[in-house]
DNA sequence: TCGGAACATGGTCGCTCGGCCAACGATTAA
DNA sequence: TTAATCGTTGGCCGAGCGACCATGTTCCGA
């Protein structure tokens, strides 16, 4: 990749985050390179190829960078509580790829829809990964379906990316534990979690195996 | 409203959502609606206030039907949980006007953007007002954000219509009871909810003053 | 019955779109 | 110095855009 393809990438990051994918003009993505509509074409052959080469580059960064945060954790939760921060730090303070990668896909036709896609796939098989050692350690409550989990774990960090643009009074790294927090032991109380945890057939595992650092938020 | 309005907000609504805002014609709405584009200028100055008027209706809908899915419920968690499945329902299976305003919002400009954002306030506030009556009958674990709690519930079914369309095994309702569930109560097993929980200075509460019906999805 | 309001028609206006390319400098290798 | 290569330029193309309106047509109340 040369230097400027690398510019060329990097606005249209940024302009298909800010007005979408259809809304944005090749002239906008030149201009804002500090080019000619020409010199653009020359580097991408159609508005759709910069697209794709953007959310598969995007992807394919995410995905190490999330590997990367897993690997260096040692408890199946503390790795789901890991990624679930870095997920949500390359979304909103990131680069612009990952958010396009999730708002801007219906503009994919074609072969290359299927190329993100499979992705798409190696991302989620990380966190299948993670909540079946979770499973396996013994840490996940019984008759869950681990799939809904995940949806509705990456559901609400995806869709921060609504909201957090005009409330940042708080740090990713809070949004994502407090998400985990909630979705690990629920928002309901003592009483009403504690009955429902005895219907679980799971052997009792200290907290402090779970959590030891105490660092709830960086 | 006359009839061939109706039509037409119902057409602009499916292709919003298909194509989005930005990259539908108003030859394409007004031939799918079985009319001319004079004929569609006639009734909406412009595209965009086709959009508003839309998203308006919609979402006043909206806040009706989750309204009065609340207040056949007895008790905040009931409510709760009802709302939620309400929400999936009307936003994967109802008209197309909740997903355009998800999706398609920031196509809107100027003042139709505060009153559509006055009407997400509204809608937010039933939330709000749910939460803390779950808060004022002590079923509310303790020192947790409610705002978090509320993002990661209508985060999660909010991104759900991103990939129910393609994974329809689960019904509506049964996706929401799930998000229900791991939220409230925790995908951690008994040991390691347990003994969080025993740091809530929460009354107890019998699961079966929450959920006595015993119907988890519908 | 009939006058007028409500609505539909079909085409045009001025403009911008994405795509394209022949000609042109800049750079490098011989 | 020269020739070949690489990258850029700036404008042109046909298509399609949103907006608009003069002219018919329908329909309903007086």
């Amino acid at each position: 990749m040369t230097k400027q393809e690398g510019v060329v990438l990097g606005v249209a990051g940024r302009l298909f985050r800010e007005k979408g994918f259809a809304a944005t003009t090749v002239r906008e993505l030149a201009t804002a390179a500090g080019m000619l509509p020409g010199s653009l074409h020359y580097r991408f052959p159609t508005k759709e190829s910069l697209l794709v080469e953007l959310m598969e580059r995007g992807m394919m960064q995410a995905i190490e960078r999330v590997r990367a945060a897993i690997e260096v954790e040692d408890t199946p939760l503390k790795k789901m509580r890991s990624a679930l921060r870095e997920h949500l730090s390359i979304l909103v303070e990131g680069d612009d790829a990952i958010y396009v990668n999730l708002y801007e896909f219906r503009s994919v036709t074609g072969t290359a829809r299927d190329r993100i896609l499979r992705l798409r796939d190696a991302y989620e098989a990380l966190w299948d990964g993670m909540l079946h050692a979770a499973v396996g350690a013994g840490l996940i409550r019984a008759g869950l379906d681990l799939r809904m989990v995940r949806f509705l774990l990456l559901g609400a960090v995806n869709w921060s990316a609504q909201w957090y643009e005009e409330n940042q009074s708080y740090t990713p790294g809070e949004v994502a534990d407090a998400f985990f927090d909630v979705s690990a032991f629920g928002f309901c109380n003592a009483g009403v979690g504690g009955l429902l945890a005895q219907s679980s057939e799971r052997p009792e595992v200290r907290l402090t195996d779970v959590f030891d650092d105490g660092d709830r938020s960086r």
